[in-house]
DNA sequence: GGCATCCTTCCGCACAACGGAAGTGTGGTC
DNA sequence: GACCACACTTCCGTTGTGCGGAAGGATGCC
């Protein structure tokens, strides 16, 4: 948004505008969104969907298209990290039943590279592509806990978004809590995000031991997290081995 | 690429440099690809990193940036379709063991969506994301088999690329296989992609009744593929029932 | 030192993008 | 059927932004 206007940055305002919520777009709700006049929008939109980045849908709007989704799926985190881990979050998924997450760290957000649902899951809190806040999943406690220490003041300095009353929101508390993942080795988040459910996660590490991503599992809130920190520990470990193996 | 010049043809050639083979490219190598000067190949790049579009990696190469795959996961038939699929590509494959994969089409040619390889897979042919001929694979008979007949004689007109021996290549053969597909809902393409293997593929029909998507199964060529046909039907209705229920 | 490769910064000119105005097409209301 | 509201499309003259040649680092090799 904002700022100096050069072509290319409007172009990618117009892609920014498509959203998890709002997939598909009127004209006027991209122009609307975009702050561009309607005309510009136009002309924009239409090079996009002559591309093939857009689509425009039977009813007229338009969505995200196919060949930018194939130009997308050549995101090296996001690519080679889900082909080495698929058969270990399948695996993880199989015995377990439970969402079983992956995530990498981008700017100062989780964002979710895979997951695999329950098959009966109703609630869609992450997909693939959406983002998240450090401080409340386990996903992010790791990713944070391993993170640079200037992201950690970074994000720690910010106001810390409250989701329920177990929410960690007191700076020190998280900071205690990253302590203990990084001893540990397992981040715990218990009911955080959910009163329903709480999440255990593990760091993925790269061939060089730093943290590349985290994977991660949802289980009930009435459950015992740590009869899952074995299972996620090993698969997380696989995970890294294979990253390891395929450069 | 492509004839008249506006800046937004040239960010989509900068984007569309970017291939399966070759996911990371130095500036140069991006110039020479899409023709646009280095200084002027330099500044794209330049405000597509900062968006996020792409990312630099550490030895200065670009690769495509986690921002474009995040947009890129928003295509709808990317996404809403492999939501509804995954649970049933996943039984799929627990159960064989084999390669399954999830394609749609885009003109004239086969999409892969998804894809779960056999553990110990070495053969990457297709990944999620890439594109492969109409006339060869189980899913590109399917999805052709279904399709506008206008496209059908349009991909029959242009020549057919062979791959093995076993590859369909004469028009008349090819139409005559498509029927068969469409009279028993099943393509199976024995050894036309490498000599190696058979898939057997078969219809994703949405609410409509329309073929949406096709689902494959990869096996080793000395296999008796009919054995595989009912496991892979139950799981393209599958797909189609949990497509219709999230509308 | 000299040469090759790759990347980055600068800046004046030209032409492509901009966006206001006007036109088309649909659906709703009285 | 006349009117309005809304979403989209086309046209075209002006202007400001992107263009790309030239020159300046940075790094590595012989």
């Amino acid at each position: 948004m904002g700022g100096r206007s050069t072509v290319t940055a409007r172009v990618l305002d117009v892609l920014g505008a498509f959203t998890a919520d709002t997939p598909q777009l009127t004209l006027t709700e991209i122009s609307r969104r975009t702050a561009l006049p309607l005309t510009t929008a136009h002309r924009l939109v239409g090079e996009l969907a002559a591309w093939g980045a857009l689509e425009r849908a039977d009813d007229g709007r338009y969505g995200v298209g196919l060949r930018l989704w194939e130009v997308g799926a050549l995101a090296p985190r996001g690519l080679g990290l889900r082909d080495a881990a698929m058969p270990y979050l399948e695996d993880l998924h199989e015995v377990t039943r439970h969402n079983v997450q992956l995530a990498v760290l981008d700017d100062v957000e989780v964002v979710y590279v895979e997951r695999l649902a329950a098959r009966d899951a109703v609630s869609i809190l992450t997909r693939a592509g959406s983002r998240m806040p450090l401080h409340a999943t386990a996903v992010g406690l790791v990713l944070l806990a391993f993170a640079d220490p200037d992201l950690q003041e970074r994000v720690l300095a910010a106001p810390l978004r409250r989701f329920t009353p177990m929410t960690l929101c007191d700076p020190d508390e998280v900071r205690r809590m990253l302590g203990e993942v990084r001893r540990t080795g397992v981040a715990i988040s218990d009911r955080q995000i959910e009163l329903v459910s709480q999440s255990i996660g593990a760091p993925v590490r790269g061939p060089s031991g730093e943290v590349v991503a985290a994977l991660s599992i949802v289980v009930p809130a009435e459950g015992n997290p740590h009869a899952y920190v074995p299972a996620v520990r090993t698969a997380a470990r696989g995970i890294g081995r294979a990253l390891a193996r395929s450069n």
